[in-house]
DNA sequence: CCGTGCGTTCTGGTCTGACCAGTATGATGA
DNA sequence: TCATCATACTGGTCAGACCAGAACGCACGG
């Protein structure tokens, strides 16, 4: 069984990279494992050290290991980071992007909404029920209230108990936080915004409580509808920058 | 102006990458453009050439770049590949995740379903019509059929015309396919199945026709259940394994 | 004058061998 | 027996070199 029969006409890093990647996916190589040295590895399949580190530095964007530092590598279960990563260059590009990106949230955030109305459990009401607090509290401040808004609808999601919808809510998350600091303080001007966040989220959280998937997602779309135009009037009715510091 | 100002700190790769990261997040590199040979990055920031290649590496496994052999690395949009890899990868180690991006896949649908509802063009209509027939043709061929019925799914997607939605949708697909058409054999021996995947679909078709947002996602997130009520049923009432040959 | 062909230059791809700096482990001493 | 220290081992990096194919420009032929 020789070791480098697989990808015998590739070179160098797609060698060590098609070898990793069998071993992963057959699951020889299972999370926690610690990879051989690279030396050992550069030796095993005939190639330099840098090929191997390419290949290792590949999987490390990928999340699959981790290289700890005079240590060794070792298989990681992959994670949101990842995901956060290629977001965040994907829309650097295209800030365009962003609107776009905001109609996936709301495809994850419906979604969970619906099975966090089955699947939720008391830690995941304490943690819906203590964001909704926390955006009572901070409702005149932007970013903390922003925050605070954050907070739930990831409570939400995490509510679903659904790792992949986490992944997906997190790394969209990362960057719409930053956008939405700006626009929020925009929407600030608004006196019934106030009374929209405390109790738009406070109805989700009732039907959720109430375990009705249909109400649920029916209020969070329109709890999206109602502050895309909020922030479509403040757009167009008040567009005075009350605040000199642009960020 | 020095260069090497980014990421003084740093060294060797992390100053790479950090350096490219600033470039590409500013903007001042954008897809298309043509980055420097490595030689001449390694020499601008003072680092080997290795270094210099894990770090265009590891930008590659993001999506982000692309290396050309013997004729540079030029900036490219970042697409869904990455994502196919993730998941190929984070699945291979966690198989019972795939009723977890399957949650995904339907919250990304019915959003999609819901856009495209509303944006769907004559050419988007033609494509999902087209969908439909191959659909319709191909209903004894749990391949081919699989094959069509995934068309139809993302023709849908396309038509939302949202660039994330079909990243993600994409980059599941990738691998859903493959756990489905085994699933869909299993199904296949049900009569009534035939006239699910013909007539739902074509409800489905109708309601984006009729510009029905809530509707079309009623409709399709009824058809996702159906699906699972299917199998559910195979798995549990015959699950005598026809073929030998276990792909 | 224009077009083709060839050669130089440049590109990524890889290798070798070496050094550095912490870690981990074992042997050694108290 | 336990604490301490030396050494082997790890990843991190570097330097310089070679290869093969692509790109470009120049010279030659039409």
């Amino acid at each position: 069984m020789e070791i480098t029969r697989i990808a015998e006409g590739a070179k160098g890093f797609e060698k060590v990279f098609a070898f990793l990647r069998e071993r992963l996916l057959a699951g020889s190589l299972k999370p926690g494992d610690r990879l051989v040295p690279e030396r050992e590895l550069a030796l095993q399949l005939g190639v330099s050290r840098p090929a191997v580190r390419e290949a290792l530095r590949a999987l490390t964007m990928l999340g699959i290991v981790e290289i700890l530092d005079r240590v060794g590598t070792v298989v990681r279960r992959p994670d949101v980071s990842v995901l956060g990563d290629f977001f965040t260059f994907a829309l650097a590009q295209q800030a365009d992007l962003i609107d776009d990106v905001m109609e996936a949230r709301i495809a994850i955030e419906c979604q969970a909404v619906r099975l966090a109305a089955t699947r939720a459990s008391i830690a995941d009401f304490e943690r819906m029920q203590r964001a909704l607090t926390t955006i009572a509290e901070t409702i005149d401040d932007a970013d903390a209230g922003g925050m605070a808004d954050f907070e739930f609808h990831a409570a939400i999601v995490l509510a679903a108990h659904s790792e992949t919808l986490s992944v997906l809510h997190g790394s969209m998350g990362a960057l719409l936080t930053r956008s939405h600091r700006s626009r929020r303080e925009l929407v600030q001007a608004f006196g019934t915004m106030k009374t929209y966040l405390i109790d738009d989220h406070r109805r989700i959280f009732d039907a959720i409580v109430a375990r009705d998937p249909e109400r649920a997602d029916t209020t969070l779309r329109r709890h999206f509808a109602i502050g895309d135009e909020y922030r479509r009037q403040a757009v167009l009715g008040l567009a005075e920058p009350r605040k000199a510091s642009g960020e």
